[in-house]
DNA sequence: GATTTTACCGAAAACGTTTTCGATTTTGTA
DNA sequence: TACAAAATCGAAAACGTTTTCGGTAAAATC
């Protein structure tokens, strides 16, 4: 019933633990006859090593824990997948918690994976967060922290992201190139800062198009659902029947519209022309299809993961890390929902 | 730099580790104002009790495990979440890995999960699995494990589920009570114990309606992608032009397949009429909208939680627990794909 | 004032592992 | 044979906590 123990396989052998376990660990000075004796009785009675006691011995769990804002997203749960794929190669397990894109409940998350001594973090910040104290203390506290795709600038930590205003820039730029006069915007929240810069690439494409930027065209949404869609298109038809092209923050909010585009008889693209962004693959399957910024979700946890590695390795060989910023690239993909 | 312990607080106090233990612990034997001493210091030193220590002697990691097949999916990132937010509220943490809907995976992650000594194991099996020695190793060591959404009939154990069969034979009563003559399924993977119970249900209305059952009329996918459903749809127009309606395994493929059928001017669900298994987000947005059967990700998820903290609790206690089998409601969402 | 009760405290063992360092045995060399 | 070198092993400490059990001091009882 009770698990084996090293005292268990030492004891039978007739040997001492000291023994059991450096024979089990390939150390050197065990002899090749005890040491295959050892892990043939380990292999047979099933021994594991107990985790709890490796952990409090060593100052290391290989788990890391993952803040996220929402599970159930395409795009984070792709990143979520990146994570853990990569992870598991080296060996780590990942604690998951969602901060339901609250602050208050961000913050006691970090609290919790520290207290649980997660070996580093990764997080992705909420919208409503808007002060960072609690990231720099798990940073002074000299824990391993990387953000990835919504993040804060402030922070002196590493991060992956996406160049989103450069991104947002293409997309609108590429409205423009094709014939768009007047450009509309379906913008993310107040706060995260990607919802600011891809708004930010929106109006400099503008201007340096020597185009007017006409803030009565940028709709916020606080939150990004199909539903939303559908109400700014309705908005929009109302409200400015000129509008040719619109820039949206996020794919599903993009097919809402052109849904609701649709159904109102306005074609696209030759009516309006829609770009949205992330490159959901409802994207590509929506009529028209839609034509969007790809957003490696995938590829941003993998390389979230890699960099937290390499941070913990850094930090158990006692050397000092350097935050680095890795940006992935992002292309536009064109569909038919722009000319 | 390095953690506050017990032990810090005791030499700072000129007392006891025990005394500081219980103190933080509340238990009676220390007075009023050393308890009060020792809770103070211990919050401006931010002290947090080393996690590693505690698991080792209490030998519970307040941590459970968690094995789904593929963390990029609508319905089950419902379930994590269910999962999480339930976990979370009774000071649980979970570790989430995936298996790729592969067997072997799946074996060598539940047996890591064994190493790392969770408390418990929630699971969804791969499509490959379909032998089930590793589940039934598990719960002869005594960990608890709940299985959900796609069980193992005869492994011993709880299970949270719906009535696949009883849900699929609505899905298709439906369609014959609207008319339908001529019925096709849109069937997944062979092994899953929830494809062949759609399956199973599809065929017994069909029968229970004095229909014929006409095997060239399931179409069977290995994965589900709206591809698939726009390939099955072209199939049907080429192979069955006399049927009249469809129940598809899952939603995402009965959208690609309405995806098709419009484009090549079928209407829906005058001609042809669908329903679709799982009520995705999506399945409301997409024209016509799609009739389906509701499955609660989320709720499945909580009860899943809420039973495997029974049985960890039941554990600890050292009481019996005998093998619950949790049936969620499921209920047919008629929409605009139906008459 | 003697005795019992109660309140409060701490020593020590235990959880299972890792690792250092010294001890012992074996082998090699002269 | 004597000695050095190499190979092999184990005792013991340490990681930080929890909990049992015994002990002392204070309070209560007579």
């Amino acid at each position: 019933m009770k698990p084996v123990t090293l005292k268990d396989i030492a004891e039978t052998l007739g040997i001492s633990i000291t023994t059991v376990s450096k024979a089990l660990k390939g150390y050197p000075d065990v002899s090749k006859k005890t040491r295959a004796l050892v892990k043939e009785l380990a292999k047979t009675l099933n021994y594991k090593p107990n985790a709890f006691a490796v952990n409090l011995r060593t100052e290391e769990s290989k788990t890391i824990g993952l803040i996220i804002p929402e599970i159930v997203h395409h795009f984070f749960s792709s990143v979520i997948k990146g994570i853990i794929s990569q992870a598991e190669k080296k060996g780590y397990l990942v604690i998951i918690l969602q901060s339901n894109e609250s602050y208050e409940l961000e913050k006691k998350q970090l609290d919790l994976l520290l207290s649980k001594r997660v070996d580093g973090i990764l997080i992705s910040l909420a919208n409503g967060t808007a002060d960072f104290k609690h990231l720099v203390e798990v940073i002074e506290q000299g824990k391993p922290l990387v953000m990835f795709d919504k993040i804060a600038k402030i922070v002196k930590c590493s991060k992956v992201i996406i160049d989103d205003r450069k991104a947002a820039y293409t997309a609108t730029q590429h409205l423009i190139d094709t014939g768009c006069k007047r450009i509309a915007h379906f913008r993310g929240p107040l706060l995260p800062q990607n919802a600011i810069d891809r708004f930010l690439g929106y109006k400099k494409a503008l201007l340096d198009n020597n185009m007017v930027y006409d803030p009565s065209l940028v709709y916020l949404f606080e939150d990004m659902t199909f539903e939303v869609g559908e109400m700014f298109a309705k908005k929009i038809m109302d409200e400015h029947t000129d509008v040719d092209g619109i820039f949206v923050n996020t794919d599903l909010v993009a097919i809402g519209a052109i849904t609701e585009f649709n159904r109102q008889g306005v074609k696209i693209p030759e009516d309006i022309s829609i770009v949205g962004f992330s490159n959901w693959f409802m994207s590509s399957a929506i009529t028209p299809s839609l034509t969007t910024i790809n957003q490696p979700g995938f590829e941003m946890g993998k390389k979230a993961f890699k960099q937290l590695y390499k941070e913990m390795k850094a930090k158990k060989n006692k050397k000092e890390v350097i935050p680095k910023i890795i940006e992935l690239e992002t292309v536009l993909v064109k569909r038919n929902s722009t000319k």
